[in-house]
DNA sequence: ACAAATATGGACTAAATGGTCCGTAATTCG
DNA sequence: CGAATTACGGACCATTTAGTCCATATTTGT
């Protein structure tokens, strides 16, 4: 077992034993790297970067995460299971329609113009890398399923389709974001999915 | 001028001249290029994947190309010509619905599994450049133009939102095939198209 | 104080990267 | 044939890449 894993399951319980203490936080470290890729994307984004990002040495960075591949999986995990609680706060703290807030936050992300991270991942290295490929679907199956309970609390299987067309919708327009739409005409599209859910 | 962009201009009345001559075709390089940069995106393309899938040595590649930049971004070009004459075409023979047709094939391009190479790239790189994201931005309009020109001939000024709501659902759901989604899920999320244009 | 254990800094490595250069081959024109 | 011109093969280069290693520093338990 790595270095890396026992810190992570047993962080809590763990007694602190011998040997020189961290001087970091795991946790922020993590979201700094997340901040990197999600900028950057996994390819482009070098060892140096994460490193100087996280204010880690590199025999750190390795006695803590092991290789680039699994910090990234790790801060994917991290960014999906955010996001994913995110998604929900909005649909129930929604002041107007929840659908459309959730359209609005999916289509405009907390990282701006970066965009979505999961569907940059996805879009780079799904193909390549069935782990990717795994979050992501389950990432975008939640997203549904979080539709689909808005839409019908009653019976949330039978809008599961619309539901998926909604999120498809959303994450379309991430796209026209990223080559430089301007806001209006995303908002325009966004109106759309009233078309679809007449409410 | 570069050789490349002599070439590429003068290609048709220039006279054969002195010198060597090329023993390979750049349109068909161009093209074997083209699927290397849509398999594997720009950053994870290497000098060696591109030579080898071109059939060409180092100094021939360069001076017929200039850079890696500058091939991608003629590839980039030539695809988006390409994808929207297909798109036209699927418009305007398509035996049923166009708008179906239509939104079959860009969920469904002819790159299977790897994806829309527009959308592909716009994701990877049109936060950092705006060459590519202009390419994209083009696209993407002249995708909406063609939703706009089936949806209502006489005004498709009128159904522009709604044209570029269709395109966006339709660029989402490759999005879901990238993450691996079974193709009935991703037809029936299709299917919801019909909701929003009912016909 | 001392042994055991863990962390850190940063030099180091082997491989790969995009790009250059040069000697040689193939062609046309005079 | 020979000069001019263009293309080709592939050795070469500086830089960057992900990852390793080790001497040193900092802690706890005895």
């Amino acid at each position: 077992m790595s270095n890396a894993a026992r810190q992570a399951s047993d962080q809590k319980t763990r007694t602190p034993g011998p040997g020189r203490p961290r001087n970091f936080d795991e946790a922020s470290a993590l979201e700094a790297a997340l901040l990197v890729f999600w900028q950057k994307g996994y390819e482009a984004t070098s060892l140096d970067d994460l490193t100087k990002a996280m204010s880690l040495s590199r025999s750190s960075f390795y006695a803590a995460f092991d290789s680039k591949q699994a910090l990234f999986r790790r801060a994917l995990s991290h960014y999906s299971r955010n996001g994913l609680q995110n998604l929900k706060n909005v649909a129930v703290t929604a002041d107007g329609n929840p659908v459309d807030a959730m359209m609005q936050a999916l289509s405009n992300p907390q990282g701006g113009v970066k965009g979505c991270m999961l569907i940059n991942c996805v879009t780079e290295l799904a193909p390549h890398d069935e782990g990717v490929a795994e979050i992501g679907r389950r990432h975008l199956e939640k997203i549904e399923e979080i539709f689909a309970e808005v839409l019908d609390p009653e019976n949330p299987d039978a809008v599961r389709a619309r539901a998926r067309a909604l999120s498809s919708l959303a994450i379309g327009t991430l796209a026209l974001r990223k080559a430089g739409y301007p806001a209006d005409r995303i908002a325009d599209t966004l109106k759309q999915a009233k078309v679809i859910l007449p409410d």
